[in-house]
DNA sequence: CGTTGGTTTGATTAATGTCAACGCACGTGG
DNA sequence: CCACGTGCGTTGACATTAATCAAACCAACG
């Protein structure tokens, strides 16, 4: 399959063939890391770069009463703690969700990487849609319903998903725990167990094995108020007018 | 009073004195703007990058039933959208709480500062810092109840302002409506009402006209959960042991 | 003064959390 | 091959928290 981090990189900025080969390059070491592993955890100071090449991480922190919120999903592509080198000490910890394969790279290497301007520029553009990811999920656990924020969440997941390469038009690979939904969207494992049936018995999702098929994507964004625009995805509409090449009209 | 900017920055890299009056220069052309306007709006495409000078801002969306999620507080030194030219449209709008002095900065003068080594630094740690305070502010909202989540919030504006000179050890200017403050945390404006008598009521804070006072900050911190780590002002914990100069041990 | 924006209060309803038990599939070791 | 343990999903009863509704209140301001 693809390389997950240049498609993904893609969306960002114009890779030429030259940077495409750096960013492959970086594919080759990759590590199998098993389920429920940390990759990092809260108060280290990172020396590498996190990248996930296949599998599902997420970010977290543990509260106070021991309960533990998640704070994103680490998807095929993502990259875990770009430039936290800066910050020193980890505030939160890196956990897969899945079984993983994960290039360690040292941060040297992305160094090198934010020489060529093109990665240079998706790289801040990873970390900016990153943030806004972020802001979403604020959003999304401050101002909806229980069942919205689970449908929200899918949408995303096949939106995000679907930019690397990992997901049909409307599927895609659900290895999730319900106490890992929960914790996801600051909810009860009770309520996500209610909320996703909620959303099986409207007919808008179904879960066969560790797959999610969304049977009314439309139907599905409409309920949760999704909209893509937070994705960035579209780099097209980002080009100011002057920006435009004559081959990219038409 | 002092450039909130410089104060705030230098907690991100050493800056040298050059870098400071490059930054000062910007603070020469501030513009006051009134009371809840909007210095960007959702959809826009960014010219300018805005630096808040004096007075409180916010990013928000709007949802679909016409609620508004508050999404971060923009404080003095703040800097709103910083390389968010990147991304293209705005996902999200930010708005003046009360009135403000804000800096317009044209891009190409922002890239221009990025020539800085240490001031581009500063401008990565800037960025990385505001993620961790949307990271905290989404397990603030997940994981706790309203009189806590009031509580974390205040906890980190004292900190915040402390950053850049615009707190005592234990007061702030704090002129936010009941309304902002349950937009900012996911709450009805009564909760929001309600969490503040309990704060009173517990002997934890006081307000005074436009100034809210922590009575007990140790107190208020272990009630709200607030570990003041994600803020990562304290810079010399971040170098590595052989970063340190010898002019910092002692 | 009357209007406006903001705060406060009580009553009621709705949403969600908690507790406890049960079921089911899977893997392991006797 | 079966018994058992474990992790996860499901369910119902109940407690708690927070949202909603509606009214009153208050201060600032033109």
């Amino acid at each position: 399959m693809a390389n997950p981090w240049t498609l993904k990189l893609a969306h960002g900025a114009d890779l030429s063939e030259d940077d495409i080969a750096r960013l492959d390059q970086i594919a080759a070491g990759t590590v199998t890391v098993a389920r429920r592993r940390d990759l990092i955890s809260e108060g280290e100071n990172p020396t590498h770069v996190h990248l996930i090449r296949e599998g599902y991480a997420c970010r977290y922190k543990v509260l106070e009463d021991g309960s533990r919120q998640i704070m994103a999903w680490l998807l095929p592509g993502d990259i875990c703690d770009l430039h936290i080198a800066i910050l020193g000490e980890m505030d939160h910890g890196i956990a897969t969700l899945t079984q993983c394969d994960v290039a360690f790279v040292p941060v040297e290497t992305v160094y090198e990487l934010t020489m060529s301007p093109q990665i240079n520029r998706a790289l801040w553009w990873n970390t900016l849609s990153d943030e806004a990811i972020l802001r979403e999920w604020l959003v999304n656990i401050g101002g909806r319903s229980a069942t919205q924020r689970v449908a929200h969440l899918f949408c995303e997941l096949l939106a995000r998903l679907h930019m690397v390469e990992r997901a049909t038009e409307n599927a895609f690979h659900y290895p999730a725990t319900q106490r890992d939904l929960a914790d996801s969207l600051g909810m009860s494992v009770v309520q996500a167990n209610r909320s996703l049936q909620a959303l099986k018995d409207e007919g808008l999702i179904a879960q066969t094995g560790r797959t999610l098929r969304v049977l009314d994507v439309d139907a599905l964004r409409t309920f949760s108020g999704f909209n893509p625009n937070y994705l960035h995805a579209d780099r097209r509409r980002r080009l100011g007018p002057g920006l435009h090449l004559a081959t990219r009209r038409g």
